[in-house]
Order: C-alpha cells, then sequence, then structure tokens
DNA sequence: AAAGTAAAAGGGAAAAACACCCTTTTCTAC
DNA sequence: GTAGAAAAGGGTGTTTTTCCCTTTTACTTT
C-alpha cells in the first residue's frame, strides 16, 4: 500500500520528532521530514518536487516565519497541499486567521491520538476535518458574531511596541523621529480604535493581540 | 531485558501520547501510562503501587496541580522517583524553582528524540542529567547573581492586579476601599522594589510574573 | 503602659498623560 | 489635476501620575 506522506512543522523539536513517530505508526501514513518553521518549509518546497506533501501538519507559533504566514504561503504557491493545523491556541481569531489562510483542518494539541488519525484520513479522503468547535466558530464567523479584525498602519504597530515600554510618549516620540505631537495623536486614535480609555487598556491589548510579546 | 518505567506528565494529550509513543521505541524504556496533571498523577501513585514508575516526565504548565507542585510532592513521598522536567519554559527562575523542588533533570521541548534517550539512560544510570545551561544557571545560583523571589503582601498582589486594568489610581483605591493616598503609598514602594519608571514597568512585571493573568 | 515599627493617610508640587479641536502636508484614486 | 482621505503637526486646558515628605493609626514587643 502506498502511504500518504504528512509534513511537520514545529519549533520544537521533541514535539515534532514524538509526533512523526506517532504518525508513522499510523497504517496509511508516513512522515516525509519535519521543519523547525515557516521558512524552512519553503526551502524544502522550492529545493525538490518531491519534498511535497499531501498533508502538511503545521504549529502556528514558531519563529521567523510562523504557522500562518506559512499556510498562507504553501495555500497559493501549492494549493493541492493539504494543511491541517495543530496548535495549543484556540482563541476564535487565531483559528479564523489560520481557516482563511487555508487551513483544512484544525486541531489542538489537547486530542487524542485516534482523533489525529481520523482526521488526517478525512482530509486526504474529503479535502478537510472540522471538529464541532470549528465549525460553530465559522458559523459565528458568518453571522458577524466574531468582531473583524481591526488594520493598524506600521507606525501605529511600532508605537504601540514602544508603549509597552517604560518610555514616555514624548521619548518615544525621539524614537521614531516624530513630533511628540504626533504621537500624541496615534495615542488619541487608537483610544478611540481599540475602545480603552488609558495607556494600560492599549498595554493590555497589544500583548493580548500579540503585538508586543514578552 | 526488563524495561525501565517511564510516566508522561503533559496536559496536551497528543503531545503526551506522542512522547509514549517515542520513549516506546526506546530499548530500554517503556511507558507505564501518562497523566494530564499533578493531580491525576497522585491520584494513579496512591491507587497502587505497581503504578510508581522509575522516572517521570514532567511539563511545567499544567491546570489544577502544576509541575512544581507536583515535583515537589513526588520528592517529598517516593524520593526513589526521577522526576525530569520537560517543558518550553526557559528562564532562571523556573528552571531553579524546579530543580529546588527536586527535579534530577530538565529538559526543553526544543531538543533531539537522541538527546531524550541519552537523558533518560543517564537518569536510571547515574540518578541526573543536566545541560550545559542548567549546569551555569546552577553555577549563578550559588554565586547569587540570579536575584531571589520579591515578597509581596496581599495587599500588594491586589493592587498589582487592578493596575493592570483601565482604572485610575482613585479608582482602585474606591475598588480596595482605601485611600487614594494609600494606594499611592503601594505604588512608590512598588516602583522600588521592582525598580520601574512607571505604570507600564508595573503592568509588565506583573505579566511577566504572573501576578496578573491574561 | 511605653516604645517601637509598619501600614495607612495626607499635603503639595511638578511632570506626564489625556482630551479636544484645529491646520498643514502627503498620498492616492478618479 | 483635483478631490478626498490619511498622516503629521499644533495649541490649550484638564486630569492623572509621580515624587517627596509628614502625620496618624494600628499593632507588636518588652
Amino acid at each position: 500500500m502506498i502511504k500518504h506522506s504528512v509534513v511537520i512543522v514545529d519549533d520544537h523539536t521533541l514535539l515534532s520528532q514524538a509526533i512523526q513517530t506517532m504518525v508513522n505508526t499510523f497504517d496509511k501514513f508516513e512522515v516525509l521530514y519535519t521543519c523547525k518553521n515557516g521558512q524552512e518549509l519553503v526551502e524544502k518546497f522550492t529545493n525538490s518536487s518531491s519534498n511535497i506533501p499531501e498533508v502538511v501538519l503545521m504549529d502556528i507559533n514558531m519563529p521567523i516565519m510562523n504557522g500562518i504566514e506559512a499556510t498562507d504561503w504553501i495555500h497559493k504557491t501549492h494549493p493541492k497541499v493539504n494543511v491541517m493545523a495543530l496548535s495549543v491556541e484556540d482563541d476564535d481569531k487565531t483559528v479564523l486567521k489560520m481557516l482563511k489562510a487555508g487551513a483544512v483542518g484544525y486541531l489542538l494539541k489537547d486530542t487524542e491520538k485516534t482523533i489525529l488519525e481520523k482526521a488526517l484520513i478525512e482530509i486526504v479522503d474529503n479535502g478537510f476535518y472540522h471538529t464541532k468547535n470549528v465549525t460553530n466558530l465559522l458559523v459565528k464567523s458568518i453571522t458577524g458574531v466574531v468582531e473583524e479584525e481591526i488594520i493598524f498602519r506600521d507606525k501605529e504597530i511600532q508605537f504601540m511596541k514602544l508603549a509597552c515600554t517604560e518610555y514616555t510618549y514624548k521619548e518615544i516620540a525621539n524614537e521614531m523621529n516624530l513630533s511628540p505631537k504626533t504621537i500624541d495623536g496615534y495615542r488619541d486614535t487608537l483610544f478611540t480604535k481599540l475602545n480603552v480609555k488609558n495607556r494600560v487598556g492599549l498595554v493590555m491589548y497589544a500583548i493580548k493581540n500579540k503585538i508586543y510579546t514578552l
């Protein structure tokens, strides 16, 4: 029997190797190789067409090129490859971003071995696998319950990151080579955009939405 | 050949099962069972003496009873059991806490399969396995380079949590049924204690040290 | 009971943050 | 090219934060 090829992308070597060992115990699947991040995957894909698998198991939080960017890239350049997210993150926004990027499945790392096998089989057979949670989320998203992404400009992102430090606004202005007044403007628009009252609210938003990473 | 028994504790089922599969491929080791948190492990241990393994692979971040508490419990009640931490956390304080709790090894999830096997072998043979990083850390800790834990009063903790919200200090004072001036005092002593310049510094400290949880 | 100590409360002043409203410049689409 | 939008900068006043330093209150300890 020809086995379906799988590639695992996760920055934690031990985990990707462990999942590799596990997937290799599945009758219908075998792991082609593992990657530590999206960039490594891109290199593998572009190096040789024999490196293109049928399914990619993709972690989301990775350095250099994260799971969302990598999924997006695969979806655009190799649309036949099925990407399944495999993550600890289960917040609505992240899941939706991953699905928008083209993932055909989303599994939490907190699932059973048998579920992983079942999901892989469904993906090669039907082209997708979604748990109840993800389906519910999709329904919520089309009914508009999930609030849409706020778009930030580069300067705003940069400002938010600096606002998460002990710099005063004057120092931030200096750091960004802008007038303190411009910084005041950024702050004011962000306060309105994000519906926060003060700098602490801004900081909490930046952290929760991973604009500033600890 | 009699294999050495291993128990894996990790709240992410898929990962513990994957590591289980991997450990079972090692010649000298076999997995007895896996647990989702410290509490489950305690129950297993107390239920039957046949549940006591030689080695425990312990994750740190878990709900209900975390890796540090669980390691502490094992160390006190079953001193013959070797606990090896297996975590993504690699900050000095966490590692030291784990070692103080009695862990005889500390591996990052970002290591090779062969290292895990090597570490397991060393642990059953010599009673411990430590990477260079951990050894360096231990040297630092005895030379006092690692700063010791700062102790907070209950009111300070409560204040710090509220300082991470959009409340003004006046509102915090109201919330805590204290005079705004008392709150000023808390803030001032904390600024000194933590060596921060302003409220954002305080917020960042509280988040990094998990006093305020998102 | 007196003394000592630490938490709580307070006064005052300067700096920073916040709010609001307005003008000029730059970019971009039609 | 021009209209409209976005970005940047400006002015002014209010509130909050921050920093010193003092006083009161409460709680031990001897």
